[in-house]
DNA sequence: CAATGAACACTATGTTCATTC
DNA sequence: GAATGAACATAGTGTTCATTG
């Protein structure tokens, strides 16, 4: 049986979230998963984003379009911006659900073990 | 950089400890942390527990004596029981440290996403 | 079935390579 | 350096196999 939960489901939750809320595209997520983990030590690959962004695209979860970075026409620099879908709208909160059960379940484990080893 | 810590630096520490309690062999705990985690629907595979105990007798942290289970002398069921060195004893004190600043680390991580997931 | 251990297979994840602005 | 993506390598871990009482 499964001790703490995958990397991969973690990030997923965050990303899709973000989608949702028109925040940015991969690089973007990837500097703000560098900044929301940095008091706790952790930055997530950047292969890692672009694996579930294009995971959730297969799945048919988000739609994808290249846009120009800036509004200054001399900013060539390509990005991909995501929209969820509606079938990715329903992913999304039955994965809520699941990962709050998930989430608790992994924080417990944590706790038990630092109760059961200082205090 | 990191996610969350390594299913076997978890469990090394409670087998460790409960080396150094005199507390069973290696099927014994593993009974022993089904026990422990059911609650968590966590049950380690018992081959991550031989690993750990051979690691940490390859480390010379621990020896091993093999005994029989029972008093009863019809009981011919071989067990191998650990004990920790001077060596395994320091180890031990040093790991509880670190592994005290992981496991917090590790839920600090966890919280952070409840609260920005669910709260 | 209790107990131990090795061998093997898989998969999650990190590192590297490649490309464009 | 920002941005995206694929390809590759490896480590962590679970499953299976083997053996003994």
């Amino acid at each position: 049986m499964a001790f703490l939960l995958k990397q991969r489901a973690f990030l997923k939750l965050y990303v899709m979230e973000w989608i949702q809320k028109n925040k940015g595209y991969g690089y973007q997520m990837l500097e703000e998963f560098d900044e929301t983990f940095k008091p706790y030590g952790y930055s997530p690959a950047h292969s890692e984003i672009y694996t579930i962004l294009k995971e959730l695209w297969a799945d048919g979860y988000v739609t994808r379009d290249k846009k120009l970075r800036g509004s200054n026409p001399e900013d060539f620099q390509e990005i991909v911006l995501y929209r969820m879908t509606d079938k990715g709208k329903n992913e999304l909160e039955a994965y809520r659900k699941l990962m709050k059960v998930e989430l608790e379940r992994c924080e417990g484990l944590l706790r038990k073990a630092l109760k059961d080893h200082y205090s």
